[in-house]
DNA sequence: AACAGAAATTGAGCGCTGTTCAATTAAAAA
DNA sequence: TTTTTAATTGAACAGCGCTCAATTTCTGTT
């Protein structure tokens, strides 16, 4: 068949986008197929692959809105933050981490083959939400120590993420670990405080 | 045919469980097959699925060993140990992580299906690298301290592994931190100054 | 030595996967 | 109306985890 005059190529992208988005966020990465979000969309195999180049690349985008909706998760809760904005960083990066588990742990799941770079529009994406945090490290840091924002941000959230995959993968439950959150929060305490 | 009297029921499975450590330290998480390893040891995929009982379980068995490992790996570091011992723990802990990289990252991309639990021996291998880090820091840890040495132990563990991933999955090279060891070391010392 | 029973091994077959591409069909242009 | 262009298709391929009737080999008995 020719062009449908139903979609036009950048609605089915977006159309394609959803629909895999929402499987994923129901299978896990394990269970999500190409195949089925085609069935879903209602069109073949191959239209899917003409749209998005392979595998790799569909979950490439998909990962790449999670992560926006993340950052636009996190950036909602700071607006209504009171004092304690680091705690509210804490509590929305486990928050939306929890409420989306298949989402979030994909983002993980997922790996390039041996080399490949991360396109340039998903690593803008991860950079941003990287921003928002490291703004707020910025803020509590004495100014003397403002250069120090960069690594530290980095620093941090490897410590927070480290809580949060061990708090959703099983890890935490194996080691009877009851109260990953606050762990989390009191590392970055220590953290900010030894700065 | 019946039982080949060149291995026992125990050696066979030995020997499945070396050739399946073996390709999944070649080929990672991702390219792992459960026939690949039937091939390698000269058996059908049928027998192969007589000694394990499936995909996860033979998965599980890898891995188990590769904990066993890096248990021992730390272990030794620890024994011809100065007076430093955290910087010796947090060091051989990436250390093992990057010398063995498709092994190590295979415990974390490998998931049980939902609600399955760990089978025991799984648990008990992880819960003894536990131990033996609970030790080192209980070591450090004020007497008056001694009974946060379990929780904190298993956020600092989370911690290190936060750092760890993100410096082998690409996240760190993304964000272009380049001294994930120290930075994990840092805010080990920082909590443990806390403390 | 011949046979019977038990135990181990097999591999074709099922339904699934990502991926390709010649063939088809619908829309646009002439 | 005819031609050209572009979108769409789905059978085909190689691979996956997994099953199980059929086969083969080893063991124990007569």
């Amino acid at each position: 068949m020719g062009r449908r005059s139903d979609h036009s190529r950048a609605e089915l992208e977006e159309l394609i986008l959803a629909a895999g988005h929402t499987l994923l966020a129901e299978t896990g990465y394990a269970g999500f197929s190409a195949r089925e979000v085609a069935k879903r969309v209602g069109y073949s195999v191959g239209t899917l692959y003409n749209v998005f180049e392979s595998h790799d690349d569909l979950m490439l985008a998909i990962n790449t809105r999670t992560f926006v909706e993340w950052a636009a998760w996190i950036s909602a809760r700071l607006e209504r933050a009171g004092e304690d904005r680091i705690a509210v960083l804490v509590d929305s990066y486990f928050d939306f981490a929890t409420a989306n588990r298949n989402l979030w742990m994909a983002i993980y799941d997922h790996r390039l083959p041996e080399g490949a770079a991360f396109p340039d529009r998903y690593a803008q994406d991860r950079r941003t939400l990287t921003l928002i945090v490291e703004q707020e490290i910025a803020r509590v840091l004495p100014p003397e120590r403002a250069h120090e924002a960069g690594p530290l941000t980095r620093s941090l959230l490897a410590t927070v993420h480290g809580h949060c995959v061990f708090a959703l993968n099983g890890t935490f439950a194996l080691l009877e670990e009851r109260h990953p959150r606050d762990a989390a929060l009191a590392r970055v305490r220590e953290a900010l405080a030894a700065a």
